[in-house]
DNA sequence: CTGAAAGCGCTAACAG
DNA sequence: CTGTTAGCGCTTTCAG
């Protein structure tokens, strides 16, 4: 089954060989831009090949080669979150890293596979189906990632840097990207900062500390009633919010630790008549594309997409032919739109 | 290049056979199920193999079989609108496609392609690297397409049926959608309903028939001055928005040909102090998952994205087995949320 | 029921 | 510079 139709032969090394009146090994060495080759001959079999849009057979080359170029790309996600993924960020760094894998030659073998099974990428390797793999987040599963580090598999993940990880991870540098979100806040003379984010989550506990830094360095501590804590789900993120206007906790500013989670508490604000920026001016983490285009336009910290993709594959790269990489943090920028503003006076 | 590191030789079919005392040929039989083999030592082999953990090497089967089982994803992308895609219904649908895959044992190559060298795909078939290829999107390459078909490449596309179709194409039954959508607003007393969308993308040109055609059902024509032409992308369908507001044509219901220009358009209205639904009510295509967190939510035309999924991949199947499938529509359904309500008296 | 042998489409020594 | 010769890891006749 799934063999295509008996009549339409796929054309192979042979045919051009025969064509051309040369070797099959000559047609290789032509094709694969080996250099003890005539460039008369190897002009002619190009043409050929070209003309007969014949384009080399990758399982026979790899089998033989032992060379693999495609890479897998997996986004775990979490039993009862279940459903489809539906943050947008994700597409982003998927679409990234499509473009860079692309551009360096790679094939991109996706994947989504639940969080807590997520050992069984190993096959892919394994079973020689890709060169290395590269998980979008950890999603809580920091143990069994250094697992599969004990075991060689070469793979990266986007996330947090851990205390005792084994594998390399690239991600954006949270603390950072949380000094700068509270600063800019705090700067702007808010006083009362929500931070609404999962702690648990190893990134969002990053962009917290980053949060409590900048509390420190304007002199400050703040209040524990004004963490937030929301899942990165759009209704969750709703529904927490609520909750927390509903309690009366007294606040100016909300970071938020993706934009997700800062448009859904604008809409739920807005809802209860506060106005962003003025009564409460929000940050937003990411940068995704909706962040420029909603009501009002989100300042965030970005996560540069490109970069990242870079990096992961970069990494990935060395993973595979050294056995060790260096975890990363690209660097992250805030971008200020309208959501935030000072304190009227 | 790109090898793994020496050291860590993957453990193969010859290594079974040798621990287990039996040839090459009978662990292959044992592992791929054939009958013929005796059930204890069938037994007794998957054992061995899955306490060493050893997976077939995919390129090899594939090369020896002549099959393949790994499918080409493309989503194309317009090069003046380069950048990711944004919108988060390809998200949606490449998790639909990915869940199908894999359920039925298939592997998904994902790229993203300039629409316009779309042929290029073919390659993918070509070369062996895929069995067939799902293109998310016409994109405008409807003469393309057909001649992708007219090589025989097996591929199916999502998006809508067009006249002198060659090749199978999968979408929502946009007519139907459009009728339902529109009827819907003029069934709640809405007298004047702007069509927001790009008529000339074939999918919103269907749902624009089914909005004339509601308008016939209930005795009226629409104003041409309510076509309001607006691309799929966030800042496109502001700015579309916005000059509309500007010229000042009197409207109370808008249908926008997808869920991203709804929640933009939303925006853009709200900004400008007009009350969804009640000044304006408005209808989105899609249901992404935004579509039931935006403020208000949002009502819509569903597309089953799991439906959807599953048809495409049935269809590719069928184009690779019988170099043939019959286009098809997935049913669509009005969701209703709070972005439409009855005109007040 | 099992083993031996041939070969999928290609690359890479090895000899000219 | 080019052809000959072995396989890459697996499946599949063909003989036992």
């Amino acid at each position: 089954m799934v063999k295509p139709e008996s009549d339409n032969r796929k054309i192979q090394m042979a045919d051009i060989a025969r064509l051309a009146g040369v070797s099959i090994s000559t047609v290789s060495r032509a094709l694969s831009g080996s250099t003890l080759i005539n460039e008369e001959t190897r002009a002619r079999i190009t043409e050929l090949a070209r003309s007969l849009s014949y384009t080399i057979n990758l399982g026979a080359k790899n089998l033989r080669s032992g060379e693999n170029r495609t890479v897998g790309v997996v986004i775990p996600y979490l039993r009862d979150n279940r459903q489809h993924v539906t943050d947008p960020f994700f597409l982003g760094m998927l679409d990234s890293l499509a473009d860079q894998l692309t551009d360096q030659g790679f094939d991109l073998l996706f994947s989504r596979i639940e969080a807590d099974t997520i050992d069984e990428v190993a096959n892919w390797v394994d079973s020689g189906r890709v060169c290395g793999i590269i998980i979008i987040g950890q999603w809580g599963q920091h143990e069994r990632l250094n697992q599969l580090a004990r075991r060689q598999l070469p793979f990266v993940v986007w996330g947090a840097q851990l205390p005792q990880q084994m594998y390399c991870s690239v991600g954006s540098d949270n603390f950072n990207g949380g000094l700068l979100a509270a600063g800019h806040l705090l700067g702007l003379g808010r006083k009362r900062v929500v931070f609404m984010g999962n702690r648990d989550a190893t990134e969002a506990q990053q962009r917290y500390q980053g949060y409590l830094a900048a509390h420190a360095a304007h002199g400050l501590a703040p209040d524990p009633a004004l963490y937030l804590p929301s899942p990165f789900t759009e209704p969750k993120a709703q529904s927490a919010m609520t909750d927390f206007l509903r309690r009366g906790v007294a606040f100016d500013a909300v970071f938020a630790a993706s934009d997700l989670i800062a448009i859904n508490a604008m809409g739920v604000m807005g809802a209860h008549g506060l106005n962003v920026p003025k009564d409460v001016s929000v940050v937003g983490y990411d940068d995704v594309g909706m962040a420029a285009h909603s009501f009002p336009p989100l300042t965030t910290v970005r996560q540069p997409l490109d970069l990242a993709g870079a990096a992961l594959v970069h990494c990935l790269l060395q993973v595979i032919r050294q056995g060790h990489a260096d975890p990363r943090a690209v660097t992250t920028e805030l971008v200020v739109r309208a959501s935030t503003s000072a304190v009227s006076v």
